[in-house]
DNA sequence: CTGTTAGCGCTTTCAT
DNA sequence: ATGAAAGCGCTAACAG
């Protein structure tokens, strides 16, 4: 019921051999024995097994994937980065969720293996020495993608996120601005919620303006937490004269909670974050935000791992892409200055 | 240095057929043995090659699931109904963006075919004949997500576009609305697009309001369009009250244009549209919408194909799941009524 | 409850 | 340029 390579061969009145050459674009083929197994091949509609290639070649040209939340906007975007280098060398690539949970991704990282991809991408999240471990059993490679192992040891492709979040405080500062409070990101979260916090901090360090803890709030990247957090802010007796947000996301609950309080934005009160999702241009007052270039981490991390599934020499193996401030309209200077 | 069933039986003084049966939970194996199995297996860190194990048992326990973008978050919705279906009957999902083309959409169903999916989920676009054909060549089950065929021979879950747009349309007729115009997606999408615009039209012929062809704007789904579509309105002689946009966020770029341009909504201009996205909740004036069960889309097409591949007779193999109208502040009734 | 033995459909030496 | 034959690592009768 199903045509095999056998099949073919039979019909051809070739070996099984000839036509798996032909199948494979191998060049030692006489062109009419070549031309006889496509027909045959159209003929009987073959359509080669990968499943029995992959065993007996021992490679799948398949890479795994694994992604914290296919619905968050910033991880579809690395994603399209890694499809479009996978395609470009022939790649098929299998995406798994991991709901963001430990355990998930464990599994996934596992059943991947099992499933003999030619390499790995691990995407976002806390990288836990249990994570670690289960890297270690493989014997592709894999590469860490928007996010770092602490350690170091991972290949992996990130932005600098203390940075990035450093340069949007600094910009804040710069305009005049010494009431900064931030929407922070869980800081159980190196990435995205810790190293962001840092910057926050180091930035008021470096301006010598003194912490307040009353100016940082942790939300959960969401819109709602945004809100939330900007309406603690708005009950401050000396509110804050700017608002750094981890995400743009916050960022614009902010700015809808500062508008529905009849405040202004900027004129009132300063908004500014990191990410640069399409949703920053899709505000009133366009959001002024520290771009990531999620794209290119997918991209780059991708060409990471075929080089390193080639076998070829990599000179670093652990990239940070620059992050850059997209100046929009939701900063001015404080009131007053 | 691969550690394969044929070591891990050595090392347990069995047989292959036993490891292989505590490996599938198969319950004809004494305890004893099952543990020393085990043991062998934790000692040597033996992971089962699902390569070889889909050649023996041609079942592969994946699905392919085409998505036409990966980045648009209503897709990605869907796919979390089919992650979390598909996780519940223990199938791994390749996930494989097309990018919105015809000729990717074919290549990945192609694929997906060779790596011997047990089954193939498509989501959404157009399902031409040259679709059809290539689904045709499958020996496994498929079923279309999100779209439909207008044969009306594939299995398929989706909702009622044209009645989604028509319910639209019709509350704001129902607000006292005459003049409405609308942004509708590319004619040629047969979903999204051309069954949106039948239910505009429909809507309007049951109140007995003429069409004008110059109440229409095409636009491409995106905020950018939206923005566009509504300037081209409001330089209009006999500009309209109410707009009903195809999607969320061009609805969302015409009432950022309205605003813009000094009018409030909806006290000057009703917006509605259809998707009841995320974003729906984060603009003002919150977004009235017809709200779309992504998510279930995606949940019930992966329990339909889990029917298929298991032979389980279904019923209806063509399920059209419920919308509804969320109303929120975008629409009121037009000024001087 | 356990072992033996054929394959699954293909790639890959090794000959010729 | 082509063919023969030996696996790849596992499952699935079948036998016992």
């Amino acid at each position: 019921m199903t045509v095999t390579i056998y099949d073919v061969a039979r019909e051809a009145g070739v070996s099984m051999a000839t036509v798996s050459r032909v199948v494979n674009n191998n060049p030692n083929v006489k062109p009419q024995t070549r031309k006889k197994v496509y027909e045959a091949i159209e003929r009987l509609g073959y359509r080669p097994n990968a499943v029995a290639r992959g065993l007996a070649s021992k490679k799948t040209t398949t890479v795994g994937v694994v992604i914290p939340d296919i619905a968050n906007a910033n991880f579809a975007e690395v994603a399209r980065g890694i499809e479009d280098i996978a395609n470009m060398y022939h790649y098929n690539i299998i995406l798994s969720n991991a709901d963001k949970r430990k355990d998930k991704e464990i599994r996934v990282v596992n059943t991947l293996l099992e499933k003999q991809v030619d390499g790995l991408l691990f995407m976002g999240g806390v990288v836990t020495d249990e994570h670690l471990q289960a890297f270690n059993t493989s014997n592709v490679p894999i590469v860490l993608c928007a996010t770092t192992d602490e350690k170091g040891t991972m290949p992996s492709v990130d932005i600098d996120h203390e940075g990035a979040s450093f340069d949007a405080v600094t910009k804040l500062i710069e305009e005049g601005h010494r009431d900064i409070a931030m929407i922070s990101g869980t800081l159980q979260d190196p990435a995205g919620g810790y190293a962001r916090f840092q910057g926050y901090k180091r930035a008021l360090e470096k301006a010598g303006i003194t912490y307040r803890e009353d100016y940082v709030r942790v939300g959960n990247y969401r819109y709602e937490s945004g809100v939330e957090a900007t309406e603690y802010f708005l009950h401050l007796s000396d509110r804050p004269t700017a608002i750094f947000a981890a995400t743009d996301e916050m960022a614009i609950g902010s700015i809808h909670c500062l508008q529905d309080a009849g405040l202004t934005v900027p004129e009132d009160v300063s908004v500014i974050s990191v990410d640069n999702s399409r949703m920053a241009s899709m505000v009133r007052p366009l959001l002024t935000t520290v771009a990531q270039p999620m794209y290119d981490i997918g991209a780059v991390s991708m060409r990471l791992l075929t080089k390193l599934m080639k076998k070829e020499s990599v000179e670093n193996a652990r990239v940070t892409l620059p992050h850059e401030l997209i100046m929009r309209r939701s900063v001015a200077a404080p009131r007053g200055k």
